[in-house]
Formats: structure tokens, C-alpha cells, sequence
DNA sequence: GTTATTGGGTAGTGGCACTATCTATGTTAG
DNA sequence: CTAACATAGATAGTGCCACTACCCAATAAC
């Protein structure tokens, strides 16, 4: 197919997948002749799943390219393939292992759970911020609590990695992985809210009179 | 204290103090004189949750307006709150109940689970825009998946509701619940992640020889 | 052969989150 | 009292980002 019936399948104006070829989020079509090119299937995915990441999940197109770079990149070890994706949603690039805030904290609760990650993990920084903020802010994170959350993200992990092995194609699987845990992460953060709601009204419910005037 | 007194305590330029004073995410100050404006320690604080929200989270500008705005509005109904506060957040102002993609599933799940929460929550469009999405990348998330899930959520909700509760004062109160359910979304995807490495890391010990060459 | 489409490149647009500067006023040290 | 410095409030500018519009030579379809 050519760039129009892409367009056309997608969504996507032309104007934005030659941007997104360009930028290298898409690869180059067959060259058939020096204004012609041809795309396939394998492009429609793929340029659904970049309007995906950047839609539905907020990443920008260079942290999409990261992503999708990594993706092709390590697509034989699923395992390293797992962290480099995960890692590459923050995307801070220039990682000092060292200048994490609460590091101590972060590595107190992995060790704790026993967890087997790499002390390079992005998203120990990421965990490490967000409680150094939220410690500034006057709500600290004691270990315990800590802890209870962390038990209730392996049982949601595990149901990750449940999801992702089944297929061979190990590239249909890299796939699979990334859109599994990327495009989730706005899913359960809507689960966690609509989970919430419902909490806040069943407590109201069990106990109206809690303390107004 | 004065501007320059609040920019020092909290790191913020004095410019970008105005900026956020003209735009509305900070209260003005005790105007002393025409030109001479008297801050406290509410601001500073208040200053200190705005960065966090923008900063941590990745909040827009427009988007912690709403979020503070909410606050400020519905401090006297906890659970009213809560529902404004947490749906603030996609900030897609002109909700059509009826436009979404998924709606039939995010009902049918809610119904499953017996969860009570408002037909207006934006949370279930969220949910529903991620579904559609992800169904059309050929991942289609089945009812039972989503269901197991839920129920995650539901018990990472209470731990949050559990943690909200424990002060007197409404405006505390609102506040902290803000900071614990939107300030904890990037700690609790980065659990996610690390539990993820773990539990593949763990996987591919258990079971070394899976399929490669 | 003519007309529409395409690839490839360059330049422009609009939005966002600041940031810099200006002026009239105000404070304060000497 | 005065001179140096800070401030509020306003306006304009900056840099980045994600597109978007336009142009041109080269095809492709008819």
C-alpha cells in the first residue's frame, strides 16, 4: 500500500507519518521508485501502536522512539527486553545511580521483598522521587505501607507476565510485552480511581456519621 | 514573607511564582502596599503540592488548576471530593457520557464487581479509551482479566483509603488525599515495574531453557 | 500526454511553560 | 533625606514540541 491508503487505514494524516518517518518511529517503506514507496501490515501496526504509546499513554515521540528502539533492539532477551522498555518511560537518559533521593529507602523495600532487579532500574529513581516528594510534602512513606502496595504490584506483575508468554514469534511477544504493561499503566491508574470511588462511598455508607457539625 | 522569601524556600524563580499567581494556582498574597504583597506559610506549601503536581506527576498547568480548584470547592464532602479530585485528571472537560469507546465493558465489569460509583466518573471513559485501544492493537483484555485486576485495585484502593483517613480537619484532609492518590500514581506504576523485572527475572530462572536457539 | 499522487525536504503554526524586561512604586540602610 | 535595592503587575519574548502546510521533481494511472 502507499502513504494515502496508510493514511487512510490509520487516521493518520500523511502530513504526520512522513513526521513520524522522519523522527524514525516508523521505519521506511519499500523504495519502488524515487517518489514511490511501499508499506505493508507491518507498518499499520506498527503506526497504531505509535499512536497509542503517544495517545492513550502520553509518551512523547522521543520517549516513543526509545521505546520502540529498544524494542527492536533486545528482542531476543525477553527478560532485558522487560526492563529496557519499562526503564525507558521516564526517560531521564543521563542516570547516575547515585543521585536518587531516597535510594536507601527504594533499596531498603526491594531487599525486604526479596525482589531481583537491577540496581540500574529507572524505575527505582522514579519510585525514589516520587517519595522524596511526597516526604516534603509532609507525607511520608513508612516501609510497612510501603511494603502493602508492593505486594499488591507483584500480584498485578504477575498477572502481567501471565498475559505476555504465549506466542513464539519472540518479536510478536516484545510487542505484546510492551503494549501489555505500557498501554495498561493508564487502564489500572482508571481502575485505582474507580476503586477508590467506590471504597470512599461504601465507608460513607457504613459509617454517615463520621464527624461533621 | 515576601516573594523573594518564598522563591528562596522553594526553589522556585520568582517569575514562575508570578506565572503560576497569575494563572490561578496559587492564592495572592496580603497586598500590604501596591507594591508589596505578604505570603505565608500556606503558600509555601501550597507552592511545594503545585510542583509536586506538575513536576512528579507530570501535571499540566491547566490541569492542577482544575485539580486545586476542585479541592478548594468540595473540601466539606470527602467523597465528592474525591471523585472530582481523581477525575480531574485526564481533564477532558466536555464529557459525553455516552461517546465512549468501551462503555458497555467498563459497565459490565462495574456491575461484576458490584463497585458503586457515578455514571459521570471520567475514570470510566479513561478505562474505556484504553480498552478500545488496546483491542485495536489486537490485545483485547477479557472480562475476566480485567475483573482480576480490579480486584488489585480494589485492595490497593483501601490501602489508600486507609491513609486518608486519620485527620479532623476537611482541608487537611483533602489535601492529603490528593497528594496520597494523585502523587502516588507514579510510585505505584514504578512498583509495578520493578515487581515486573522481578517476577521475569524469576520466571526465567525457574524455567532457563524456553525456546531459544 | 495529461492529471493526480507521491516522496522528500523545508518552513511555518499553535500551544505550553516558563522567562525577561519594564515601570511605578515601596522599603531600607546610612 | 537620599540613594540603593526589592516588589507588583503587566507585557513581550523564548525554547521546545508535535505537528502541518507547502513546494518540487518524479512517477503512476488513465
Amino acid at each position: 500500500m502507499r502513504i494515502s491508503e496508510l493514511s487512510r487505514l490509520s487516521g493518520v494524516p500523511t502530513a504526520t507519518i512522513k513526521y513520524y518517518l522522519r523522527e524514525g518511529l516508523l521505519p521506511p517503506g519499500r523504495a519502488t521508485a524515487a517518489t514511490q514507496a511501499e508499506y505493508d501490515e507491518t507498518h499499520l501496526r506498527r503506526l497504531r501502536l505509535v499512536r497509542a504509546l503517544i495517545g492513550v499513554r502520553g509518551l512523547s515521540v522521543s520517549a516513543t522512539k526509545e521505546v520502540l528502539g529498544a524494542l527492536a533492539a533486545h528482542v531476543d532477551d525477553r527478560h532485558l527486553l522487560l526492563g529496557l522498555v519499562l526503564g525507558a518511560i521516564p526517560a531521564d537518559e543521563n542516570a547516575q545511580p547515585a543521585a536518587v533521593p531516597c535510594a536507601a529507602e527504594v533499596d531498603a523495600l526491594i531487599a525486604e521483598l526479596g525482589w531481583e532487579v537491577s540496581p540500574y532500574a529507572p524505575a527505582r529513581a522514579a519510585l525514589g522521587e516520587t517519595l522524596e516528594s511526597l516526604r516534603s510534602l509532609g507525607e511520608p512513606v513508612p516501609l510497612a505501607t510501603l511494603s502493602a502496595y508492593a505486594a499488591l504490584a507483584e500480584r498485578t506483575a504477575a498477572l502481567d507476565l501471565d498475559r505476555i508468554s504465549g506466542t513464539d514469534d519472540p518479536l510478536e511477544q516484545a510487542e505484546r510485552a510492551l503494549v501489555l504493561t505500557v498501554l495498561m499503566e493508564p487502564a489500572l491508574l482508571a481502575l485505582r480511581r474507580l476503586a477508590q470511588e467506590n471504597e470512599s462511598a461504601r465507608r460513607n455508607a457504613a459509617a454517615p456519621e463520621g464527624g461533621p457539625a
